[in-house]
DNA sequence: TAGATTGTTAATCGATTAACAATC
DNA sequence: TAGATTGTTAATCGATTAACAATC
């Protein structure tokens, strides 16, 4: 007999509306955008380019150069008008806006094909995330060496994040075992989660989860894909699909009242 | 002088809307959720159940009942009043919608630890994308069997894409080489692209390019944890960071007359 | 100064939500 | 029928764009 679906009231709906408001925080979309621009301020520096205008930074971060200016005037007015920014400057300000001039101690739980090779990318992207754990439940890849870390038993899960202090995990575990893995990510104190399982995963309010998945890609390149062909490769530009940078931005975020 | 609007008589009133437009196209905020949609049916699925309700399928999405009827209603009408939605019956049609019904072949340009795995994540998530060629440079790599695929020499990147007809690809490369890749992949032929590389990247009108990138993820995790902790772990609620579900919905396309 | 470019405003555009009539 | 739940409308909310006054 087939289950009908219910509704299962709310897991996390409470939401005392507190409404103190401290503050509002940046719109989701403009700190991702503010992880476009710090990559590409990054690079201008390295080019040893010392200053850019707004023009310069939209082009090179694929947006345009009036939302680039709204986003960065949310932060305050590091600019000069008639000159532009400079780029050591700005790279400061926007670390300090998203969080980046501390150090963030990232667990990743799971060392299957994945979690060692993300735990390999040692450089991390950018400095500031260091990765202090690697745990697995697998008997044959506990004790190995990955990197620089011993992969440790996720058994001990929560001993391991107490003593390695980690306040953000990263999820490389297959869709079976992720959502209780999750739970218990989160009773260890976790409140920053970035899930690579190919679920859909619940957490409580306070807990920032994000979500990376080759499959949801994918799926959504196939849509643009099929869109962009029915106007046949003739050249027709109107029947041409999307392009350029589709970054992640604008994930959702729903607030504690939610 | 301005028209008077006329009463237009009701010559045929429910105006059939057949504009000329060759087809709008869903909101990118939409087709990213529509692949969430697919993941959650797939489960009620794999569960036995055969029918759902907007509720239902709403909460176990992570969005409002309100949002996950209007995005199906815009595809078409697929629920009945009254009774909610069959799920193998919605499961068709977004898949439809999204373009799974056909295979797309893949083809995975870099074959290091991260291509590697991505290479050996057989049921890459859903079925419907076939990996068909795996690329290195590194002839220390090239020729090593992963999984099911024999790693190819990248120097014959375009011949390759044609023996095998790949149409999407996916760059699991340095930032240093990922640009240059990108336009050999553009050149040949392909449209849609994944890219895994810690770069911007540009494509040109009509490419599609989705970016995957875990040190953004883990900037944003950052800006989120940060705000979050002004409050104190004091349980005050109001305080505490944005939580739920962030997946990478609505990512920008930039239509091809930009 | 004249030229350049920011920061900001107002207008536009798009997406989400609430509510309810249609209808099973 | 009475109850349930969709499909859709109108209202709200938020984000992007264009334009320009401020100002270096």
């Amino acid at each position: 007999m087939a289950r009908q679906a219910r509704s299962e009231g709310d897991r996390h709906s409470v939401a005392p509306d507190d409404r103190a408001q401290p503050e509002k925080g940046l719109p989701a979309a403009v700190v991702a955008r503010l992880t476009i621009y710090l990559r590409a301020l990054n690079s201008f520096l390295a080019d040893g380019v010392d200053r850019v205008s707004s023009d310069a930074l939209a082009e090179a971060s694929g947006v345009s150069s009036s939302t680039l200016r709204k986003d960065l005037s949310q932060l305050g007015s590091y600019g000069t008008r008639g000159v532009g920014y400079e780029v050591e400057n700005l790279l400061q300000h926007l670390s300090a806006a998203l969080g980046l001039t501390r150090d963030w101690r990232v667990a990743i739980v799971g060392a299957g094909n994945l979690g060692r090779a993300l735990a390999r990318y040692g450089g991390f992207g950018t400095r500031g995330f260091d990765v202090v754990a690697l745990l697995d439940t697998d008997p044959q890849i506990i004790g190995n060496e990955i990197g620089w870390l011993r992969v440790t038993d996720a058994a001990n899960l929560e001993a391991v994040f107490e003593r390695t202090r980690a306040n953000m995990a990263v999820l490389a575990l297959p869709a079976s075992v992720a959502q209780s893995v999750c739970d218990r990510v989160v009773a260890a104190g976790v409140r920053s989660i970035l899930s690579f399982a190919p679920t859909i995963l619940q957490v409580p309010p306070g807990v920032t989860l994000r979500k990376v998945d080759m499959a949801t890609e994918l799926q959504i390149l196939a849509y643009h894909a099929q869109r962009g062909e029915s106007g046949g490769e003739s050249g027709q530009p109107s029947a041409a699909a999307a392009h350029t940078q589709a970054h992640d931005d604008a994930a959702r975020h729903r607030g504690p009242s939610a």
